[in-house]
RNA sequence: UCCCCGAUAGCUCAAUUGGUAGAGCGAGCGGCUGUUAACCGCUAGGUCGUAGGUUCGAGUCCUACUCGGGGAGCCA
């Protein structure tokens, strides 16, 4: 690694001899006698201008049949830029090509603008572009900004696991994992298959949340999380989901709902703030070309305060709100996304965190309030993207859970070492499920979800 | 899975009431310029998503399918 990155050539002193390695994005020839070709690493938002004078031995030979995506090594001065738009530019000495574009006519990423639905088509080139080249920086910067964030506050990151023997976490249709022949399983004598034949000895799965495997470790731990890929075999069809996802799971013990939703809050401002520092560079861009106003809503967020607003005065404000919505706001059915959308975009205009939603829509473990008809639930619902966060108190209490399993009509022995928990040494304890990509998204005012993440698997899309 | 919209050159899009395809960008060549989404000229490049159907004739109308987009549901 004896060359220099863009990102640290553009803020060194001119004068230096310098190494730069990586793709051009264009190539402009003047008849001065030399050409400008714009260099970029993936280091930083901005290439880097390298002026090439036709006294260089392969200028006519090669120089001059560069174009955007070839890979090239330039040896060099850096110099003060003559011209405008840069500060400081390379006078190249030698440039040598490490790898051609076989074909410009036809290179998939030419330097033009593509539409994202295209670009999604050549995933394997798209990160090349100025646009997927700060998402995969930003996408960076918020994944150790939420490790440092639990580290400093004393979490541990628990691994918990991709395959799960266990059907029972409840979060939506899951993806088999077997290793039988799926043309001629073996069957049991009533025809169905048989499992106990299969690798697990088992029906085996990819995990739809980390949170029951995490909820062990938080029973001795204290402070947890988990940070991992996930799984939801829905038929989704929407900018909003993924079939493959990661999502942060923190989990926390002697704590209340309250608790849980200021961590939730603190590690949204936490990870924002972060990002308009440490990729200043990569928001500016999203500020202008993909979201005009972006860095002011996400300064304004880390400096406001999250309203907390329980679901049944959501409910209240909705029904006399005098806005005609789609579907009518009910009591004890969930809210729609239109709803969401109203709460925090116009009636409160900043992150709302809605709390003791109804029982009967939510999941089984969540604890149940004094009232016996909510649960410690939350939903953190932010401006354009809707429900980032979901999350709740658990159950502590052996005999409620248990009964909230039956009312459910829940498979009771599936859950024999998460009912275990409520047996020794049970304690109060809340956590949330943080959805990552929905992160990025916000942050960086990307439309779709599929162009946050560098593979995106969905109904019908797993190429690459 | 449901509703709506779309698919034409490497990319982004045009094509009047059905009359057998055009532009810009990109690419190649040339010109011009310390250029920077450069600019100017010329050239090449298309069995109009797939399969049927209606018609003298279909990019255009109809049906099915595939894929893409927006919205809904499910949720993170």
């Amino acid at each position: 690694m004896n060359w220099v990155q863009v990102k640290h050539a553009m803020t060194s002193k001119p004068g230096e001899e310098i190494t730069l390695k990586g793709w051009v994005r264009t190539r402009r020839d003047s008849k001065a006698g030399l050409s400008f070709i714009n260099l970029h690493d993936g280091t930083c938002q901005d290439p880097i201008q390298v002026v090439a004078p036709n006294d260089l031995p392969n200028y006519e030979s090669e120089i001059q049949k560069l174009t955007t995506g070839c890979a090239i090594e330039v040896e060099g001065q850096l110099v003060e830029s003559q011209g405008k738009g840069q500060s400081v530019e390379v006078k190249a000495s030698a440039i040598r090509v490490v790898g051609w574009v076989e074909d410009p006519d036809t290179y998939p990423a030419s330097a033009k603008r593509h539409t994202f639905e295209y670009l999604r088509e050549v995933a394997h080139l798209r990160p090349r572009t100025n646009t997927f080249g700060a998402i995969a920086r930003v996408r960076h910067a918020l994944s150790m900004s939420v490790h440092r964030f639990f580290d400093e506050r004393e979490f541990y990151y628990v691994h918990t696991p991709i395959i799960t023997a266990s059907d029972a976490e409840g979060a939506g249709q899951m993806f088999r994992v077997s290793t039988l022949d799926a043309l001629n399983p073996p069957k049991k004598d009533d025809g169905s298959i048989d499992y106990d034949q299969d690798f697990f000895g088992k029906e085996a799965h990819l995990t739809v949340s980390g949170q029951l495997s995490v909820e062990t470790y938080c029973s001795a731990l204290s402070r947890v999380y988990t940070f991992g890929p996930t799984f939801r075999a829905e038929n989704s069809n929407t900018s909003r989901h993924l079939a493959e996802f990661w999502m942060i799971e923190p989990e926390i013990a002697f704590a209340d709902l309250a608790d849980d939703a200021q961590l939730a809050e603190d590690m949204l401002k936490y990870v924002f703030k972060d990002l308009l520092t440490r990729r200043a560079d990569d928001m500016a861009f999203f500020d202008k070309r993909i979201q005009p106003g972006l860095i002011e809503n996400l300064s304004h967020i880390v400096e406001s305060d999250f309203l907390r607003l329980p679901y049944t005065e959501a409910v209240d404000i909705l029904q006399k709100s005098g806005k005609k919505f789609e579907y009518k706001v009910d009591w004890g059915t969930d809210l729609q996304s239109e709803h969401e959308r109203f709460l925090t975009e116009e009636h409160f205009k900043r992150p709302v965190i809605l709390t003791d939603y109804p029982k009967g829509i939510k999941a089984f473990y969540m604890r149940l309030n004094d009232d016996e008809k909510t649960v410690a639930a939350m939903d953190v619902l932010v401006p354009g993207i809707g429900e980032i966060i979901g999350g709740s108190q658990r159950e502590e209490r052996l005999d409620v859970l248990d009964k909230r399993i039956d009312e459910m009509g829940l498979p009771k022995d599936e859950y024999w070492w998460y009912r275990d928990l409520r047996r020794y040494g049970t304690v109060p304890h809340a956590g949330f499920g943080l959805g990552f990509e929905r992160l990025v998204q916000f942050s960086t005012g990307m439309g779709n979800i599929r162009d946050v993440i560098p593979f995106p698997r969905a109904p019908k899309q797993a190429e690459f």
